[in-house]
DNA sequence: CACCGTCAGTTCGGTCATTGAACCTACCTG
DNA sequence: CAGGTAGGTTCAATGACCGAACTGACGGTG
């Protein structure tokens, strides 16, 4: 990872797993792919990340096997980088991770999370309380909680404020 | 957090973690705090970590609530560094990405957790599978796993071989 | 008392990742 | 063919990280 030395000496499964996703923007990264932003350009709006260590991320966690390049057009060349299965494991992480920064550091929640079969809002560790099972990342919808801005200056962040799917690619209002 | 910005523009509670602990070391240092290291020296060469960076991470992580510093002895001054409430409460977080680097990048797991209660392995969540609870972190035994290196070199290395419970003051041969 | 060792840092120069801005390429539109 | 967009690469400056050396307070030994 990060800065000439990786974490050699430890023998840790967290270690490892930092050696791919704890370096900075990383996790950001991971977490846009999850709510469905799939082009560079999209990425690049709404994290405010500098181009060159965007592309290095990408590059890395596609040759990690976290996400995917796939090319969708072909003139002119385009592609967009989609979640793998490995990313879609690191949904547990993120939604813990997301947990202990709204509790301990933020106001109003900023977005929340529902089984989308039946509306019920997702536990600690991303089950459906009423069914009692753990929710696929794809079945988990996202909307707008109160403390979110209403208003965002970027086109992702408003796209973001429709409820929707995780993974299911955004929508900008370009088109 | 590192290097001059912070994630300003975003708007949501998984960056606002990540300004905490989202430094090199950082969750590594919360980790070795959870398994029960407290003294400097101990998390020093524990994590083969600058000493410079080790003690503006300690600083950091207790002014943001996430470790206390405590004196333990009067004469010469000794601080210890004990896990607050705060930072046990980055259990689910270090529970999920340590089993994701260990599912995606390593062979035989390294360490394991077991429910002290029932002696049953923990689930993905820190769930005990047989009596259906969350464990509280106090409750949760670990051991060493067969990945792992039966002869390290270093004393705290050493003293986790030994199972011990979670948040345990760990105990260093030198006594 | 002089000497040595330990613990908990701070200081320091060198290295390397990150940053923001500028530049490049390929293509499309009017 | 001027202008725009998507997806990058290159660059100098900044600043975090690294390892090693130094400090300072104390305790133990002869």
């Amino acid at each position: 990872m990060a800065l000439g030395k990786d974490y050699a000496t430890q023998e840790c499964s967290i270690a490892r797993a930092l050696e791919v996703v704890g370096e900075r923007w990383t996790l950001l990264v991971v977490r846009d792919a999850l709510y469905g932003v799939r082009r560079y350009n999209d990425f690049l709006v709404h994290l405010g990340i500098p181009r060159a260590v965007l592309a290095s991320r990408l590059q890395t966690l596609t040759a990690e096997g976290v996400l995917e390049k796939r090319r969708y057009q072909q003139s002119p060349p385009r592609d967009e980088y989609v979640v793998t299965d490995r990313g879609i494991a690191l949904w547990p992480t993120l939604r813990a991770l997301g947990l202990w920064g709204r509790e301990h550091y933020s106001a109003a929640p900023l977005r929340i999370f529902r089984h989308a079969a039946c509306g019920t809002e997702l536990g600690a560790y991303g089950e459906c309380p009423a069914c009692g099972t753990v929710v696929p990342v794809a079945d988990v919808e996202m909307l707008p909680g109160p403390g979110l801005d209403p208003d965002p200056a970027d086109p992702v962040s408003r796209a973001l404020l429709r409820p929707k799917r995780l993974l299911e690619p955004i929508e900008t209002e370009s088109a």
